[in-house]
DNA sequence: CAACTTTTGTACGATTTCGTACAAAAGTTG
DNA sequence: CAACTTTTGTACGAAATCGTACAAAAGTTG
């Protein structure tokens, strides 16, 4: 970041960091554009960098045999690329790409390294997010398991919404079947069923949120949760509103 | 462990450690009976201890409002609870309990903290296995969202039986509904198609594995990644045969 | 604006899973 | 062994999702 203030920095784990430790990121930080569906991590091929995001948004994909795919990790200026690296791995079964553009804050995974061996404060928190990054995996594990299309598609449009700029932001329904790993057709009903109730407003290639309480609802508990162990974890606030609506049923866990 | 020979540890994390990282650990090592549906870790409650399991098997689990749960973690001797504290946090949102009886090593947080503080190379073996955890959690997010209630049966009785003595271990229909998050006669019917296949034979309370390959087939890729990543990342060969079998189709990643 | 591409809407039978209920079988206990 | 509990098998209509196909609408391009 040659010539580049480091107040102007958008990512919001490279703010929440103490000044003494930006300092010692900032020299090997890049900012670089990025293009929608640009590749960012290769499974099984070592990674060599870590983005930064500031704007736009990056997804984690698994896939199976066959060539189907579902999200596993979703982050915005939440977050960052390569956290196996900061979990001790050098690369990760699972691909990672841009999933709207913008543009991050890139270092390469060797520069990363030593600044984490010189800074606990650093590592502490880069450690931090990639625990929160794994618990919203998880939950995902749970939606996908447990709720349906509609109240997946809900849960997935409520942590975008909370990564965006404004209330609207760019799908199409092809895509969003990529990421939910289902057929396009569900997702366009399913859409039509959200906007039914005014949850949103849905036209080409866009999506607007109205209604954050009403879909927050339909989730069943997957959403809520892994955005409060984000807040907890890296003390950094996610999102768009609180949590938890005022009239949430409190979560019942067996005994 | 005091009047304990450390050469009979049979837990597989245990064994890797070098014979000074054993001998760090084992002062603070207790070994413990494991009791069927035992809790080990309640979700947002401070981990006190740690459990290297040497036989039985543990569960983590996620729950949605109105308590239907999902297992999201499966572990035997290949493992540990806490996986938590080794990524720097100190509780989970999720509840860890006992799923088939056996016997444990424990250590109290604080001192694995310790132990961890003065051998990198703990922390790292450590470290690695939680990441092969959260990978796995990761397939399961991907089978839960991808493939039937028969293929995931047959992913959940592979990696049983890796982590189980013999060919054979005991669980209720009604148990494993709760494991996969599905309807218990669901789970019946499921095993009669994996039984009709000839891969298992099933009796009141047991499950017997007949045919490895067969069901690995069922598992769509599903199953063997996240066993491939465990080797990879801990050097500990996992399971009962080889991961992948002979046959296995390439997977077809997306360009 | 005509031709074309991309995206969305809709339809329809097939498959999977659900919720629920109840009976049969296996095991346990008095 | 009689009574009871636990576990498993089975049934059946409802709901969810699938795979596929095709048409309509919106946007883009020459």
């Amino acid at each position: 970041m040659t010539n580049q203030n480091m107040s102007t920095f958008k990512n919001h784990l490279l703010c929440a960091l103490a000044p003494e430790d930006r300092r010692l990121l900032a020299p090997s930080l890049e900012r670089m554009q990025l293009n929608l569906r640009q590749s960012l991590e290769k499974a099984h091929q070592p990674i060599n960098f870590v983005y930064f995001f500031e704007t736009g948004l990056g997804s984690v994909v698994a896939s199976k045999e066959g060539g189907s795919t579902v999200e596993v990790g979703l982050f915005g200026r939440d977050g960052m690329t390569g956290t196996s690296l900061v979990q001790g791995d050098t690369e990760s079964p699972f691909d990672c790409f841009v999933q709207m553009g913008g543009s991050a804050l890139r270092i390469s995974a060797g520069n990363l390294q030593d600044a984490m061996s010189q800074s606990a404060a650093l590592t502490e928190l880069l450690m931090h997010y990639a625990r929160t990054l794994g618990i919203q995996t998880t939950y995902t594990a749970l939606a996908n398991g447990q709720i349906k299309l509609e109240e997946r598609l809900a849960r997935w449009i409520l942590m975008v919404h909370d990564r965006v700029n404004g209330d609207s932001f760019y799908v199409t329904h092809e895509f969003l079947a990529m990421m939910l790993g289902v057929r396009r057709p569900g997702v366009t009903v399913a859409l039509q069923i959200l906007e039914a109730k005014h949850f949103i407003k849905s036209q080409r290639g866009e999506i607007l949120v109205q209604d954050r309480t009403g879909l927050m609802h339909l989730c069943q508990g997957t959403y809520g949760p892994a955005e409060i162990e984000y807040e907890r974890l890296t003390g950094i606030p996610l999102g768009k509103s609180k949590l938890v609506p005022d009239d949430a049923a409190p979560l019942i866990r067996p005994a």
